[in-house]
DNA sequence: GCTCTACTAGAGCGATCACTCTAGCGAGGG
DNA sequence: CCCTCGCTAGAGTGATCGCTCTAGTAGAGC
């Protein structure tokens, strides 16, 4: 039982710090704020953590960042073809914002850019999570019969339009940049689908196409829908 | 000569206030740090901005974010035409960061996120900063041609994309993601400016038009350029 | 030349920061 | 039954936080 109840407070810890640092940042979240969110004792956090705020980051910028990556696995897998794939991420992620009132954001991407240039280890893991993100998402584009160069950078993308769209939307207090961020990457993926050399993948399983792409082929005419706003 | 001393530490407070919020964001720099790094009195910070260092916080965001605004106007009035404005800039935005060590990125990007749910002044002010932009880029889209719901719907992803290549670059310590979200940027611009109803734009003198755009009509067939680095 | 205002200059304030240290609790193994 | 050890518990550490306060300087206007 004694390690069931490490992992309870340690976990607790985790998760309220991983709360605290989408709302406020790294610099902004007291390791008191910490233990008081936690309802975990201010020595347990150090019993766990050795190496103070800089080893609780770490764990809580690393496992958020897979949290996040199985929750667009989750997503993206669901989905009817990758371009609904992502419409249902940033929709999904500005409603979210909308319905915690534009708290429950990234939990990266604060914390990325206060460490970027003063904490080289914390710096290291932002990196690490992201470069998952990527992988995840260039994987799958792969997947559907985009090249590799083109899907590594259209993932780029769709990653930078993530962060990008909650800078602006929380700063505005509005869903809609991440909804136009998430339209416009809607756009880029059937752009890159329809210029794909090959439709036909090579080593790839009948069962693993038939998941990913059950809506293979478009032509080009009805692919950019008319309207803005669908 | 009050006046221009006055100006003098004023300015050197909020130049060097800039600098280190760009590197390690709001709660990150302390108010000692900024009059050490701007030689100025500890005392003068508190005459000038009497409401401490939020005062200081929003002067630093405004005229950051004015400056980056005018760095935007000029990068894409000097280019040719408005996919070309849009390379030059990341391309820029990518140099800079490999240049400084990634340092210099975005001045706001990071305060935005720490103050966006702990200061609503500050957070106003990081999105007065963002619409400034927004309406910089759609404006100028739609002087190209693009209809005005599309364009604001692109600029808005612009500057998401911006931020997002900043934060993934810093964090990856490589130009490579601010880079391809520019090359992305300009395959949406360009498809926008195909895709835009009408190429006679409406009330507008013709030196702005050959101004704005020298190159203003292109068929689709070349559009996409083939490879993806130039 | 005197005054008045704008600015310089920095010591010092209470609060809070990340962190350490000691003391004790309670369950599993002997 | 008691010992051991993982964990709880929080008071206390020096350092640093944003900020206030007083004293002093320099130049413009009379």
């Amino acid at each position: 039982m004694s390690e069931s109840r490490q992992r309870d407070t340690r976990q607790r810890i985790v998760i309220a710090t991983a709360e605290l640092f989408r709302r406020q940042g790294y610099n902004g979240t007291s390791v008191k704020q910490v233990t008081a969110a936690a309802a975990a004792p201010f020595g347990s956090l150090y019993h766990f953590f050795p190496g103070g705020k800089e080893d609780l980051g770490d764990a809580v910028v690393r496992s958020s960042g897979q949290a996040y990556l199985e929750l667009f696995e989750v997503i993206y897998d669901a989905a009817d073809g990758p371009a609904a794939a992502i419409s249902d991420f940033f929709d999904g992620a500005a409603e979210v914002l909308v319905e915690t009132g534009y708290l429950d954001a990234c939990p990266i991407g604060t914390v990325a850019l206060e460490v970027a240039s003063t904490n080289d280890r914390l710096r290291r893991a932002t990196a690490d999570v992201f470069d998952s993100w990527i992988a995840a998402a260039g994987t799958r584009l792969e997947r559907a019969g985009v090249d590799a160069a083109a899907a590594h950078e259209l993932a780029l993308t769709l990653v930078a339009a993530v962060e990008g769209g909650f800078m602006l939307s929380r700063a505005a207090q509005s869903p809609e940049p991440m909804r136009a961020a998430g339209r416009s990457m809607r756009r880029l993926v059937e752009d890159a689908l329809v210029l794909s050399p090959r439709r036909d993948r090579p080593v790839r399983s009948r069962a693993a196409r038939a998941r990913e792409a059950p809506q293979p082929v478009r032509e080009g005419g009805d692919l950019r829908r008319s309207r803005q706003r669908p």
